[in-house]
DNA sequence: TAATAACATGAGCATCTGTTCATATGAACA
DNA sequence: TGTTCATATGAACAGATGCTCATGTTATTA
């Protein structure tokens, strides 16, 4: 892997490293949504959302359109679905492994 | 997404979110690498590496077996191996649709 | 055109991050 | 046992980050 590359990864999983992202684009996978929708709907101040969305934006992980006043914004495209499942896949197997790895700590030693 | 699920997605990629870490993480994507590799390999200062490599195993994202005074580090599971080939594949199409987007912008206003 | 609604943006601040420097640990070896 | 090699760890510091507060921008409405 190519030091590029690899830069490259990291500002993509950047965009992805912090949990209001995470929910702004958890809540974006059910479908398009206004700001204040998210605003209302993940409990955080106006100011602070559209403060992510941008961070989102440049990172290309979400795209906006207008309508009259508001910004309806949405998933970039369908790389974005892709990357969100496959990480969201990859901590549910984490919590599957954890299950049974103190399942086992359970068994064994107490 | 419940709030839990987007925290841990976060913590996960947050891992992921540094060149450094990246890099490491690429160069054990070859096979199995003492830290004096990892050093020579990447060109960092072994501290460095060391303190990286320590936030790579608590976020079970690589494991270490000593062999001799030796630490011998390796990708954790497959799930990490997946999930790194998830995020490579996503910068690659985003690359490829950067390209195809500048070519087109060549081609229509220059 | 003034007022308001929906959103974006800049400044500022507390907190976090990644690195380096210095030092500790632990295994092999003389 | 003392030394050396390989790695880990703690302190500290510069820079980045996420939030809030205040304000700017753009579009609707009275």
């Amino acid at each position: 892997m190519t030091e590029e590359v690899a830069e490259r990864v990291a500002d993509a999983m950047f965009a992805l490293s912090t949990p209001s992202r995470v929910q702004i684009l958890g809540c974006l996978l059910e479908g398009p949504r206004t700001v204040s929708d998210l605003v209302e709907a993940l409990n955080m101040e106006q100011s602070a959302v559209s403060h992510q969305l941008r961070v989102l934006r440049e990172h290309r992980l979400v795209s906006a359109e207008r309508e009259g006043r508001m910004r309806v914004y949405g998933l970039y495209d369908d790389d974005v679905v892709a990357l969100l499942e496959s990480a969201v896949r990859h901590v549910e197997r984490r919590t599957r492994a954890s299950q049974r790895l103190t399942g086992r700590l359970r068994r064994s030693s107490g």
